[in-house]
DNA sequence: GCGTGCGGGGAAAACGTTTACCTAATCAAC
DNA sequence: GTTGATTAGGTAAACGTTTTCCCCGCACGC
């Protein structure tokens, strides 16, 4: 049996801990702890040499269930994303992981698939890691969600207005104003009726894209075949193609078509071509969020583009204010812009 | 009225800790916490009720930091993919999530981008997270990585073998076997020489496409044009695009191109079709992953389909697996398929 | 001479779990 | 009736941090 000094200088575990440190620098773990996070005036220049020293010798680095257990909160950023498939909402993530880590925070990305038990239970489940932030990224209406802002869960909510909550933090664009443009843009450039092609307007982001493109398209003097797909899958593709199959069948077809986000704009252009009709030439389509491989896979695509790379910062800038202030509201509007091919 | 009881039943952060459900139940922690566990014959079936109630009453769930500093071991996987805007890591990355679930862990997303400095952030990130396991997604080759493996941090590689350790844990698909196929294919469809587009083949998967490829079409008896863009960004599509203009410029113009990646071939796609060339009625494109998209949005594409839904299984599989019996040597090929289109 | 403030640093108490021991009681087998 | 195993449950010690009190020494103003 190894008669062993009064303690091990690194844990059973192998690693080095906050003691190992102290140990080898000479001095007490408190003050490991003070160098580490910076805390000034408490330690003298020789002693943070030292200390510094130590940790670089021994690959030192915090065990964040300690200081995650002490302080209550962890640098965890959970981020409930509603459709990882969807390139754009990839995209988003990506670079809200690039930002939140340039402030020390770590990204928790899961995939809700628009699905209400699945946002509970990770909502849940982020909750029992004590996430700083928990930002959901399409949110959709459920239980726990209704159950987690009075609990006190700082929540942000991006893309999509909190159900019920219209004043909850948020991060997003200005679906309405995005689709009033579509609306101009399509009139502008074809005659006769528009099509809008749409799922269940459940969320805030597409019930606004119809209400704007609506609104404009009547007031200026244009008749709207609306040719919305409920139920099924869900899937936006699917609808795409569904929604453009009934549009075919109307009379007269329709010279432009909006559709209420770029995989249903795939679906229907898919079907179009299928029916040998040639985008923008025979009919032109709008989608929106105009995501990052447009350009290079759909050129024949117009849509609304969402400056993607700008939702990184302004999603953790807003973590941060959330986490600060909690009292602060939370509101960015980020500027869009219409791409038309 | 509060009468101060020794302890209070929730903590001071306002969430119930197993404390205060325990002494809901009228049993102790330790009681609670096997209860929580499933610990086999430690309670009685009315003492598992009671405590089972008091946990709904009080809406617990077990708060992870305590756990994971008790154990030396958390629930979360993290997943360290090397880009996330490519449509099929995105997809890959969504079912291994829901795989993991299933099995009561939970996915940390990360996206490296290819760099190996942020991958050794991540690794070093993800060892204080005392993560599970670590899975690359695609991995780079690095000093942490390095330094990673004799330290006993778990990792599982994806797509990609471990740089410099053939042996190591790994879960993908044939690459070189698949890019026989593409050889294959194509000398079937066109004649002429063919074209390989390609960056730098520092990835193990990149390098098999190639040599499978090379292999192949040399023993048929074709000749190869190799169209290799290496040093820039290192982005795909860009190659893509540059790869054809370089081969545009060939005499002969080959008939048949095999991009390493899907989004290589949409660069590429994008330049044939600036140049006036329908694909595939003037030259076959090939590329690789075949991602979900495709059947939408590229359906001028052939391409090696990636079983991305069977990745998010086989990969939790092997994470279990490698947790339960370090020593057992994890090697998961998965079938792929060739989309002619 | 005396308070007073400040720079520098240590001891120890949490934070919320899990689990190694212990103790009783019950029951079957001899 | 004594053993020995098994079930049921409690006590208390970790796990690795951060932070609140302390203490000490020294400079400063009076």
């Amino acid at each position: 049996m190894t008669r062993a000094h009064s303690r091990p200088p690194s844990s059973r575990s192998g690693r080095p801990t906050i003691a190992a440190v102290a140990q080898r620098a000479g001095v007490s773990i408190a003050t490991v702890s003070r160098v580490v996070n910076g805390v000034a005036n408490k330690a003298s220049a020789e002693t943070i040499a030292r200390v510094n020293a130590a940790i670089r010798d021994l690959d030192y680095r915090p065990e964040s269930a300690g200081r995650t257990l002490r302080i209550g909160q962890s640098r965890l950023v959970a981020v409930l994303a509603a459709n990882l498939a969807n390139p754009t909402m990839a995209a988003i993530a990506a670079t809200v992981e690039m930002a939140l880590r340039e402030r020390g925070l770590v990204m928790l990305l899961c995939d809700t698939h628009d699905r209400p038990e699945l946002q509970d239970e990770y909502l849940l489940e982020m909750r029992a890691h004590r996430a700083h932030v928990t930002v959901l990224l399409g949110a959709v209406a459920s239980p726990g969600l209704d159950a987690a802002r009075p609990r006190g869960d700082r929540l942000l909510f991006v893309n999509r207005l909190a159900p019920g909550d219209p004043q909850a933090p948020f991060v997003g664009i200005d679906n309405k104003g995005a689709a009033v443009e579509v609306a101009e843009a399509l009139v502008r450039r074809v005659s006769g009726p528009l099509a809008l092609l749409h799922g269940s307007p459940w969320s805030s982001a597409t019930g606004m894209r119809i209400e704007g493109f609506v609104e404009r398209t009547r007031a200026l003097g244009r008749a709207i075949i609306d040719a919305h797909i409920f139920g099924g899958t869900g899937d936006h593709l699917e609808i795409g193609y569904r929604g453009a199959e009934a549009l075919l069948a109307s009379a007269p077809r329709p010279a432009g078509i909006f559709c209420t986000s770029d995989l249903m704009a795939y679906g229907a252009h898919r079907r179009l071509s299928d029916a040998g009709l040639q985008v923008p030439q025979d009919v032109v389509v709008f989608g929106f969020d105009d995501n990052p491989l447009n350009d290079w896979i759909a050129p024949w695509l117009s849509s609304v583009r969402v400056p993607y790379a700008d939702f990184g910062p302004a999603i953790a800038d807003a973590v941060q204010a959330l986490s600060l202030d909690h009292a602060s509201p939370v509101r960015t509007i980020l500027r869009h812009q219409l791409v038309q091919r």
